[in-house]
DNA sequence: TTTTTTGTGACGTACGCTTGACATAAAAAA
DNA sequence: TTTTTTATGTCAAGCGTACGTCACAAAAAA
């Protein structure tokens, strides 16, 4: 039922080492050959097997990407971008959620590593940077540090909670509260509390904080958010993902309170579903393709020249998309 | 660098033969032995070759998901399920976006036969059938006919279809307009339109129907749905899809049309994101855990043992979220 | 004590393909 | 004509693991 590459060679009558100098195009070879070999491949229907590939000393072309989850926008968004842009580069993806669980994406990692993966994109968010540290492989995480050698790409989150910041006290905001979906150093993710802070700091404003673990069920986060909300009465509020902006905002509604004119909300993505179906919504846009490319080339990279140095960080621009959810007062 | 088993028997003071009996658990060890296997293991951070494993047992514990996309939260909300229920049984997930591109899509199939995948799940739309056909290994497909030997899993597509009628006529809609992801026959996504054109003639009604391509430019889209809208003046919508039912309440808003006193809005799918972040959007909704579930339980069946036989079809009921997109007036 | 079960080792073959070394012959270039 | 290039073949080793066959002890059961 299967064939291999003897049964290609015997029915193009030629011999096994031919075969593979045509499929793997070395050495010498004639048109008319490899036109036999061709016919013979497709009559068979075979297709080289790539296990037996990989295990004579070759990559496996085969990235694992890991993820917290796929349901969030942004991750599906950035997944489909990766996929593709590994797809033109000839590599596959296996796809790897952690749903925030240390213990699977533990796992995982194991798994990947049996599996002779050739690299590995991880933008998980769980604690076990030290499992990321004994793998020798060729790695690139997004939006979160692990360490010299593996390089992290991530938009500009200091400027984009910076941004959120101002645009919230430019569109009138005293009362300011932050959604944040986890509060942890070692994340580029915090650095868009730092921004936000930054700025309210400057201004002599105390914010709020909230966290909304991102792993706990919608039930729970909404009851986080009316709490907050309800407690706080704030006139400003950024949340550090869409995902969490857009449960605000129906929390916000059910409480009678006006967007803008009552509270301002500012998000953070701009996954293009969201400026899709939300473009009311103000949100700090990343730039998704940029991103995605990036991890790709800078593992590729790495894996085809293990030896020349990357830097640590890859830091790309943010972009306001100014929706209505937030007032915009022009001061000049 | 990288370790094999026979480092692991040296470390360990055994021959390569028992490290592999304790591995595969076969034969008989002592619980010694085993222990000391797994120290040397562990010390000389160890991972079986899988690659290799492969290649000389048989299985690649690798199953190939081919979508469209990732970016419908459909599309990711099923991914991450089959995910995580692949991974509970030890299977790792290659995911491959079609992007509705059958170039691309048969390039894959290619691609995951020559990876040795274990078998196939497939939710892409695409008309290529036949390279389905041509397959050998076990495939399981969502929402599409392939034909015997490939068992379909779906949600009653007609009877949501005839819901989403009933539900638009009940509340009072008589101009109704049907937009459609797609139109073809083979797809069982068709038979949605097929229900809603069923409960219509009952009532001798004849709807409007048009296309949205969901390969299209999201600005050709809402091009469509403009000139749909304006041309018909419906005021009852279904749309066989969520994204889609988005899209058109954003373009009735922007029309000044009033939702559902003007015009009423079903949608389809209702994945968890739409739930929870549109819920005023009445849909039809999949029982997307228990899709998820059957079509990796048939897949895997499959694999294990290849000879018992399946159903073709496997149909599962759909319910009807009742949001404020539509009008419920109680006749009785 | 004898038999059976358990624990371990040695060795070899198989999985499908890659790659290198070496040989040979024809075609093309010098 | 001689040399070089091109086109193929044969042979063999190797990738890391699985697994079957033999063989030999030691421990447990009869």
């Amino acid at each position: 039922m299967k064939h291999t590459l003897k049964d290609v060679a015997e029915k193009a009558g030629v011999s096994l080492t031919t075969v593979s100098r045509v499929i793997n195009k070395r050495g010498y070879f004639s048109k008319a050959t490899e036109a036999r070999i061709f016919a013979a491949m497709k009559e068979l229907n075979y297709y080289p097997n790539s296990v037996a590939r990989s295990l004579s000393g070759k990559k496996t072309k085969l990235i694992g990407v890991i993820l917290t989850n796929t349901h969030n926008p942004f991750n599906a968004e950035l997944l489909e971008k990766i996929e593709t842009e590994l797809f033109n580069r000839e590599y596959k993806t296996i796809i790897a959620n952690s749903l925030d669980n240390p213990q699977k994406e533990r796992s995982y990692i194991s798994l990947l590593q049996s599996n002779q993966v050739d690299g590995l994109i991880t933008a998980s968010h769980n604690t076990i940077i030290n499992d990321y540290h004994q793998l020798t492989l060729p790695v690139v995480s997004f939006d979160r540090y692990f360490g010299s050698h593996i390089p992290t790409v991530s938009s500009d989150n200091f400027l984009g909670g910076q941004t959120a910041a101002k645009v919230l006290l430019e569109g009138g905001a005293r009362r300011l509260l932050l959604f944040s979906g986890e509060i942890s150093d070692t994340n580029p993710t915090s650095d868009r509390m730092n921004g936000f802070m930054d700025i309210c700091l400057k201004r002599k404003i105390v914010p709020e904080i909230q966290g909304v673990p991102s792993d706990a069920t919608s039930n729970f986060r909404k009851m986080l958010i009316h709490q907050a909300i309800t407690q706080h009465h704030p006139d400003g509020i950024m949340c550090t993902d869409d995902a969490t902006a857009l449960l605000v905002m129906r929390e916000l509604k059910q409480l009678n309170l006006r967007i803008p004119s009552d509270v301002q909300v500012v998000g953070y993505d701009g996954s293009d579903f969201i400026l899709q179906t939300f473009p009311e919504l103000s949100t700090i846009v990343q730039p998704l393709d940029d991103l995605a490319k990036t991890m790709v080339n800078l593992l590729l990279n790495k894996i085809d020249q293990p030896d020349v140095l990357q830097e640590r960080q890859y830091i790309f621009p943010i972009t306001f998309h100014r929706g209505t959810t937030t007032k915009f007062i022009d001061t000049e």
